[in-house]
DNA sequence: CTGCTTGTTGTGCACGAACACAAAAATATG
DNA sequence: CATATTTTTGTGTTCGTGCACAACAAGCAG
C-alpha cells in the first residue's frame, strides 16, 4: 500500500533506522490507516532469541501468598510457551533486610533481559532499581509500587481502598456497643507493613468518617512463641469485641487462638489473602471472610507485560494497575480457585 | 522423530484419515513424549476459512447486564483478531416467550459455525438446541445452563451459592429483632427467574440452617407503573427491616423507592449485577452492595471456547464452568471495571 | 503382466513476522 | 567523471501450521 517492501516496513516497525523520511511517513500513514497491530504469537514464531528473566520476591512457601504470585507467572509462561523464556527465581527473607540486600545486589550482574520484583524493603528496592535503570534492564513490580522507581508497570491493589472496604463491611454489621479489634503485625524490619499500614489508614479514615473511631481497639500479633496466650488475653480483656480484623495474611493464628484458647464462636474474624491456612479456617468457619488481591493475576500480568515490553517497547498511559479487591467467604470460596 | 513427513502428522492431528495404523501410533507416541500443543494463533495464520457465529441473548440495552456479556465477546474477538470471525447478534425480549421462539426458530437456518446462547425460556432453548444438535452446530451457554441440552460448554454462576453468600453477609450484621425483606421479580413469562429462584433457595436454605428463617419477609417488585408506591408501602408495613435484598438486577428501583418515598438511610440494600443504574446507586450510597457474576468473562470465555472447539474439537473434563461470585461495594467499585 | 482404482505418504506453498544478506541508490573521495 | 563508501531498499529464508496436490504403494480386474 505504501509502495515499499516488507523489509522497509519491518525496519520502521522496529525502529532499526536507515529509512528515508519520505518512506517512513508513507508507511506510518498506512499503518495508522489499516490499524496495524503486532501479533505477539506470530512474532514469537520467527523470533530466534530467547529471554532470560529474574523473578525476585519474598520466600514463596507452599500455600502462602507469594506462591500464588509465582503460580500466575508460571501460567503466563505456559500461555506464551511459543516464546523461549528462562526464569531465575531469587527469594529473600521478607523479615531480614540484609538477606534482601544480598539477593538484590546480585541481580544486576545476572544481565537478565527483565526483572519481576516483589518489593518489601524500600531502600534496597530503590538501589536495585537504580542499578537496573543504569543497565537499561526493564522491571515490573508486583504486590506493591515503590515511589521513586521507574518500573515498566506495577500490578498491585489499592491498600487504602482495602481498608475502607473493610470499614464498609463492619459498618453494616457492627452491633450496639460492640467493638472492633484490629491486629497488625509487629515484626521488626518488616517493611512490607507499608501495605498493612495503608490498610490500617484506609480503615481508620473510614471509621472516623462514619463516627465509629471510638469502637476500634488496636493490638498486635506478637512474634513470640506464646503469641496465642497473649492474643487470648487481649480478647478476654475486651469482651465487647464483635469483629476481629487481621491486616496481614496471618489470620489463621488469631483463628486458632479464638478456637483453642477462647472457645468462642461469636467473634467474626476477617483476614487477608487466600493462603492455604486461611482457606482451611474459612472452610472450618473459624475465619468469616478474607480480602483477596488476585495474586495470580498479578504474577500473570507482570510476566505478560515484560514480554510485550521487550518485544515491542509498548507504552501505555498509566502503568500503575490496580487489581480488584475480592471478598471471599465459605460460600463463594470454591469458585475462587483463580483463573 | 517418528520418521514421517509433516503431512502425515497433520492428517493425524486433524483426524483426516487415510493414515496407516502403524504410523499413527508412532506419531502419537512422539506427540505425547514431546507434549505437543496446538498454537491457536499460528493455526489461524494459515487458516484460510473464516467462521460465522450467532450470538443470541436477551436485549442488551446499554449499561445493562447483557451488554457486559456482549462486551466480553467483543474482547475475545479482539484477542483472536487473527481469526476471521463474523458475528450475528440476535436479541429477543426476555419477557416475551413468543419473541424468543421466533428468534430461536430462525437460527438453525442461518447455518452458522457456532452459537453463543443466553438462555431464558427452557422450552424454546431445548428445541433450538435439538435443532442445532441435529445439524452438528456447536453451541455454548452463557449466564445459565439448561439441563437436557448438550452444549460444548456453559459459563455461569452457581446461583444457589450466591444466595448462600447473601445469607452469610446478613448473618454477621443482622441486628437483634431486625428483619430481612426479600424482593423477587414477578413478571409473567420471565423464566430467567430460574436464576432468581435458585438464589432464593440458596438464601432461604442458609437462613434456615442458621435459625433465621423467621426473620425473612418476602415481597415482589410489581411490574406496574406505581411500583414505587407499593414498595414504599411494603417498607412502611415492615419498619423492622434492616436489610433489603433484590434478587434480580433491578435493585435501583428499590433504591429510588427508599430514597424518594421512604427517605430513610438506615436500610441496607443489596442487589445483583453491575448495571449502569446499579453502579450509580452504589456510588450515591443508596445501594450498599452488589453481587456480581463476571458477565464479561462469561462472554469472553464462551467465544474463546467456541473457537478452540471448532479449530481442535478440544474436549475437557467438566464443561460446566462456574465463575466467581464477587461482592462489590462503593469502596472496591473502581477496581471492578472488568478485565 | 498391465492398467486402474483406492489408500497412503510426501512435497510445496501460503500466512505474518524477524532477520540476514544482497542489490540498488545516493553521497563522498580522488 | 570514475571509483569507493555509505545509506537505503528489496529479497530470501525461517518459524509452526493448514491445505492442495503430487507421488508412491497396494490391491484387483481383465
Amino acid at each position: 500500500m505504501a509502495g515499499v517492501s516488507a523489509g522497509t516496513v519491518d525496519r520502521i516497525l522496529h525502529g532499526r533506522g536507515n529509512v528515508s523520511e519520505a518512506k517512513r511517513q508513507a508507511v506510518e500513514a498506512v499503518l495508522g490507516k489499516v490499524g496495524y497491530k503486532f501479533n505477539i504469537h506470530t512474532s514469537a514464531v520467527s523470533l530466534k532469541r530467547g529471554y532470560h528473566f529474574v523473578v525476585t520476591t519474598p520466600e514463596a512457601g507452599e500455600g502462602e501468598y507469594w506462591s500464588s504470585v509465582i503460580a500466575g507467572i508460571r501460567e503466563a509462561l505456559e500461555e506464551y510457551s511459543d516464546i523461549q523464556i528462562q526464569l531465575d527465581y531469587l527469594f529473600y527473607d521478607q523479615f531480614d533486610e540484609s538477606s534482601c540486600r544480598s539477593v538484590f545486589d546480585s541481580i544486576p550482574q545476572l544481565e537478565a533481559d527483565g526483572v519481576i520484583l516483589g518489593p518489601t524493603f524500600r531502600r534496597e528496592t530503590l538501589s536495585l532499581c537504580e542499578a537496573l535503570d543504569g543497565k537499561g534492564i526493564p522491571y515490573v513490580f508486583v504486590d506493591a509500587n515503590i515511589e521513586g522507581a521507574n518500573p515498566v508497570a506495577s500490578y498491585s491493589v489499592d491498600q487504602e481502598a482495602c481498608g475502607a472496604f473493610l470499614g464498609r463491611m463492619l459498618l453494616a454489621g457492627l452491633h450496639e456497643g460492640k467493638k472492633i479489634l484490629l491486629f497488625r503485625s509487629e515484626r521488626r524490619g518488616d517493611e512490607r507493613s507499608s501495605n498493612t499500614l495503608a490498610r490500617e489508614k484506609g480503615l481508620t479514615d473510614f471509621l472516623k468518617a462514619n463516627g465509629l473511631s471510638d469502637r476500634l481497639i488496636r493490638s498486635t500479633i506478637p512474634p513470640t512463641d506464646d503469641a496465642e496466650n497473649i492474643i487470648v488475653d487481649t480478647f478476654r480483656a475486651n469482651p465487647q469485641v464483635q469483629y476481629a480484623i487481621v491486616l496481614n495474611s496471618r489470620g489463621n493464628i488469631i483463628a486458632s487462638a479464638i478456637q483453642n484458647g477462647l472457645k468462642s464462636d461469636s467473634i467474626q474474624l476477617i483476614g487477608f489473602d487466600l493462603t492455604r491456612d486461611n482457606i482451611k479456617c474459612l472452610e472450618e468457619g473459624t475465619i468469616t471472610a478474607l480480602l483477596c488481591q488476585r495474586p495470580q493475576l498479578q504474577g500473570f500480568s507482570a510476566l505478560r507485560r515484560l514480554i510485550s515490553w521487550l518485544l515491542y517497547r509498548s507504552r501505555e498511559e498509566d502503568e500503575r494497575h490496580f487489581l480488584p479487591i475480592d471478598l471471599v467467604v465459605k460460600e463463594n470460596l470454591p469458585y475462587y480457585r483463580e483463573m
